[in-house]
DNA sequence: CGCCTGCTTGATGACAATCAAGTTTAGTGG
DNA sequence: CCACTAAACTTGATTGTCATCAAGCAGGCG
């Protein structure tokens, strides 16, 4: 189905708009004339886990969480995306998990088959792609380890310290000022545990001057020495 | 460093015998002359968490684990491995993992550098390697799940349940019969439980009549159908 | 201004970790 | 082959932690 179609069928207030295509920059959009700048609203669903993948979509602007849920509603949040990331991969054939925007946002879609036969024809780009997944398996083992062996304290820690990566200001005296643009239950659900433990343990880092909540979605951590501690991060 | 050197290091009674390599059958052993087959004891370590990688290890036979550890001893093992499977990986530098044998082990190693050589020139090679990474991707979004959202008997369910690919007999009636060759600790370290508790869910099942304890190590699966409704499988 | 949603804090209880003891299995040597 | 030892596994009792339930608070939007 057509992506256009497909949203259609997913969210009933989509607003299809197709934009001029971006040229340069990022990382499959050297490619053009393959590609079509689609625009989500919060809260939409781009893809659906299961679903046969017929389309890959490279985020250009916005945070996309994907996740997957278990028949009782349980939800695992596999992970929060953002700029350059790209939803499903080639050579695979359906959606791992789905996806859902979290803020505004702007997506690059693809054909599958089409990035295939680039991939074939350029081992660049094929090797750039086999780059990205090697990159995500590393990261959900960090991830595997956050879930069975850290405590809920370690694992905010964890989450905070590679929220660096969506930083925006870099505030003097190395305090670093990030945002995040997921709710708690977002949080929650990413790191295995319930929004309440998630609050309870930024007010702990609150008192112990760990973090400065300036908002509740913008936060300063302000020793990052002590949180790496507690994350206990290998790298 | 080469194989044995680094073997040598790493396990004081490791004992290296290069035999004549395989050729034919196997992932990676269709490309002979630049291999040679290992044999490792059980308990011994292959590679490190963080070391660079010169080789990669395809398991001809028995089992091996690879997982990480914390500062403070905690351990998460991320997979378990057997034959066809791959010990670390191209294009990347370092092992993310530790492994190590759990039974008696076989191994052909590769130059990585040989590998990637290959890979370049042999776009069928590439992409076998690009869909074992992304095997191995979706089994780790699958193990989040897990860790993440499910009790500890499900968990057992799942493991269980994913056990079947060990299996080696097929016993009448639809029971299956498989071999458990780590130990509960290495189980738990797997599941994020303790060994007690994945003790404790093995007593349950068997007394619901879900399976069968032949000896510790060998389970009869008597009821599949409810081990997979507990187990919550996506697939 | 007031409602609604998301966040925070508090009280309680369930469940899995911990601590501990006992049992089985496997391995070793007489 | 059997006795002995060590390791792995199992079961029990207790504790601590995090989920659950519940209520209050703050910010955003109509």
């Amino acid at each position: 189905m057509r992506p256009t179609a497909a949203a259609k069928t997913i969210a009933r207030d989509y607003y299809p708009s197709f934009i001029t295509p971006a040229k340069g920059a990022g990382n499959l959009r050297e490619y053009p004339k393959i590609n079509n700048i689609l625009r989500y609203r919060p809260g939409q669903i781009i893809v659906f886990e299961g679903d046969v993948i017929d389309y890959l979509y490279e985020i250009v602007t916005g945070t996309v969480k994907t996740y997957k849920i278990l028949n009782d509603g349980r939800r695992l949040i596999t992970g929060f995306h953002a700029m350059g990331d790209i939803i499903g991969l080639p050579t695979d054939g359906r959606y791992f998990h789905s996806a859902e925007t979290i803020t505004e946002v702007t997506v690059c879609c693809y054909r599958k088959g089409q990035i295939e036969k680039l991939m074939g024809s350029n081992p660049n780009l094929a090797k750039k792609i086999v780059k990205m997944a090697f990159g995500r398996l590393q990261d959900s083992y960090e991830q595997m380890v956050s879930l069975g062996r850290k405590r809920p304290d370690e694992r905010v820690a964890t989450f905070l310290l590679n929220c660096q990566k969506w930083a925006t200001v870099q505030i003097p005296s190395q305090n670093v000022m990030i945002n995040l643009p997921m709710s708690r239950l977002d949080i929650a659900d990413y790191l295995g545990l319930t929004q309440e433990t998630v609050c309870r343990v930024f007010s702990l880092f609150k008192h112990a001057g760990l973090i400065t909540l300036v908002r509740p979605d913008q936060i300063i951590l302000k020793n990052s020495p002590q949180l790496s501690k507690l994350a206990n991060l290998s790298e």
